[in-house]
DNA sequence: ATCGATGCTTGATTATTATCAATTTCAGAT
DNA sequence: ATCTGAAATTGATAATAATCAAGCATCGAT
């Protein structure tokens, strides 16, 4: 891979902290690839050969049972997928495709491994994303467990609204796939949004307007430790 | 804590790799503790101050949220819990009561945080660790989220009966926190143990036989990136 | 600009799960 | 052995969510 794009992967917490030796050699067996929208990344149950970066675009993750399917999350720009399999050398329990178009970085799990070993400061750096994906799904977990469909969504606006900073914005992913990631269907969905418009939200297409932030947290009754990820 | 406590912690996998010297270390600042049953240990969003080992009983790791309450797992000896925490240095996400009495060891986070840092083995074993709980969590999402309540419940009644090894067992648990663990309210599992019997299950109080193991595989479908906790 | 596919919405219905209320059962304390 | 309180069960009802069936909207390809 070229050094630019070696950049963007030294830019990751999990990578920045590691001797720069290291870095270079877990770099060499390292490729970056260009994928169109749409495409299978990894299957579940398949052997865990390569840590993927996401650098630009937008992968899913989802599962299946049973010819049902689930979205589990969705990866933004600049982060890794699947650590735990690749740590571990065990199969995939999420399958990946890409959102849209995307530039994705395939790191060798045997090199990451290796690395592990050899590089204390990258031991450190793995553990605390560890640590921090196993804190993001039992936040999930929580959520899914102890709140309504309609609590859930109101609190997905809430986090959302945070993020950007704003009381509006446009959702970043299709209301099908939130949809899946809630827990709902996408009638639901539909009908979830209509309900929570009395509590201050206003929907017109992808664009979100929260018009009563205090109203909607009223109902939503958001908590750190369920709706803060930086935690 | 004494030498026969500290050979029960050291034979737990996340203990048994590292070096000598520093196990004693650990040790040194670790305590062991009695306690009865129903004693809450810890609250969620309390600091992390101790990685907490149960050598024997049982305890219950519970969610609150708006006056709703769940349990997210039941942690049985030799087992540690909240290593997550513990190793980031962040608040719990998760309270946990003694189910029965039981014994437990209190280890400084701080002291595993350095030792973590000093002993590489340590830190490989902390890593596999943080990633098996990831992937057991994962598994419990798509438990959640792709299953109905009736094939929660029919899965965990194989797991059961494939752990221990015969067709018949008594429950470990009480109902009530079962029924919780599995996302439903009591009064819902026990009619979800009445419409599993055309499936093959027997239910007399706490004592379950899979009358037809194969029958209620058919109806349960168990899928090894969901049921099974070994990978 | 039109077509076709897909996503989104709405209404009607069904399925699933929770709640409320009333017993019954069971285990521990006296 | 009896009492007592919690757990478990059962039935009735309500709330929540999924499914089925149209219809409408949006978007990319031709």
């Amino acid at each position: 891979m070229s050094d630019s794009q070696g950049e963007e992967v030294r830019g990751l917490a999990l990578f920045a902290t590691m001797g720069d030796v290291n870095f270079k050699a877990l770099m060499r067996g390292t490729y970056v690839q260009n994928f169109p929208p749409r495409i299978d990344l990894i299957h579940e149950n398949e052997p865990a050969d390569f840590l993927h970066v996401v650098l630009s675009g937008a992968v899913d993750l989802f599962s299946q049972w049973n010819r049902r399917e689930t979205s589990m999350a969705t990866v933004r720009p600049v982060s890794t997928f699947i650590l735990a399999a690749s740590i571990s050398d065990l199969p995939y329990l999420m399958s990946a495709r890409t959102l849209e178009k995307s530039r994705i970085a395939l790191i060798p799990s045997q090199d990451v491994r290796r690395m592990f070993a050899a590089d204390t400061a990258f031991a450190t750096a793995i553990a605390a994303e560890l640590a921090n994906s196993y804190r993001t799904v039992v936040k999930n977990t929580k959520d899914l467990k102890l709140r309504t469909s309609l609590e859930r969504l109101a609190n997905y606006l809430l986090r959302q609204s945070r993020t950007r900073g704003a009381p509006d914005f446009d959702l970043t992913t299709e209301k099908k796939r939130l949809a899946s990631f809630l827990g709902m269907t996408p009638e639901n969905l539909s009908r979830a949004f209509r309900a929570l418009e009395p509590h201050g939200v206003k929907v017109e297409g992808s664009h979100i307007t929260i018009t009563d932030p205090q109203g909607l947290a009223r109902y939503a009754k958001p908590n750190p430790l369920i709706d803060d990820y930086s935690t």
